[in-house]
DNA sequence: CTCTGTTGTATAGGGTGCTATCTATCAGGA
DNA sequence: TCCTGATAGATAGCACCCTATACAACAGAG
């Protein structure tokens, strides 16, 4: 009995919970973003190239929280799809420049617009304070995971 | 200037924050699953079938909320690694009963276990109180992620 | 009993992410 | 200059999730 009621518990937890929340969000935002041509992982690439935050696969990889190799595949799918383009740095056999086609820079804002809508909607019947504090909730779990990574 | 600030918005919000949380968390529970030849995945599906919720691939993708055809993959890795068996319905032709093997029942409660610490663990520094918003706030996120999904 | 619509699974193909490993280039010291 | 360690990317292989589609078994109408 003691032991049922452990079992099923771990579908209440907060990790469960997150990972659930973030699957109905990736699949909102990706039918809104789908007439656009941008998938999800697309925009924090956009994001970064179209401020200046970084230019290099690396600061990207940085920049966007994700492993060298998954940039790697973000990026090949952005270019396959037009939104970006490479130039070899000529400081650094090694390196390529990414930068943003016109296309790209283009639908940024719609995409950006369409998002913030979209989270809009997840947030119906929450109040400011209500938003705000689950943001910092959220902050603060995120920091927590990225020690115990760490560790 | 305005339109700046409005394409980095985006990655602050709700939508990419959980993103960003559930990842970390994945990588934690499967660090800590992993020495028990579980993935995370694999969860809810014990869960169900140890408390007998469910016992068709149907009914598992319902229990778990992902669709049958991640609910088949998943069963396959499973199967594969001798945690689960089926066996023919005999009333239905097109279905199979799963059920567990008796490895995965004998490790399943370990696994909550961990499971559960790594969950307390994240939320290092949150009160009870704040626990207990941050889920209530995150089920009330899922269930409006849930409406928009059904319209 | 046959025909048709429904339902349970399987398969194909793709997105997003990971770890592990390889290659090529770079940079600095012997 | 040459070796060596560090660094930038590429590649292989896997987990987990999705949509779209195909197929076979079922169930009910006629």
């Amino acid at each position: 009995m003691e032991q049922r009621k452990s079992n099923s518990a771990v579908l209440s937890t907060p990790g469960h919970l997150v990972s659930l929340a973030a699957r109905a969000f990736a699949r909102l935002s990706e039918a809104r973003l789908k007439p656009l041509g941008f998938g999800i992982g697309y925009l924090p690439v956009l994001v970064a190239l179209e401020e200046g935050q970084a230019e290099t696969q690396r600061d990207l990889a940085r920049f966007a929280k994700i492993e060298q190799p998954s940039m790697a595949q973000l990026l090949a799918r952005m270019e396959r799809d037009g939104l970006i383009k490479r130039t070899p740095d000529p400081a650094d056999g090694r390196s390529s420049r990414v930068s943003l086609t016109d296309t790209a820079r283009a639908r940024l804002p719609e995409a950006c617009t369409a998002l913030l809508q979209g989270n809009g909607e997840a947030l119906a019947g929450f109040s400011d304070e209500e938003a705000a504090q689950f943001i910092a909730l959220l902050d603060r779990l995120i920091e927590n995971l990225a020690r115990l990574t760490r560790e």
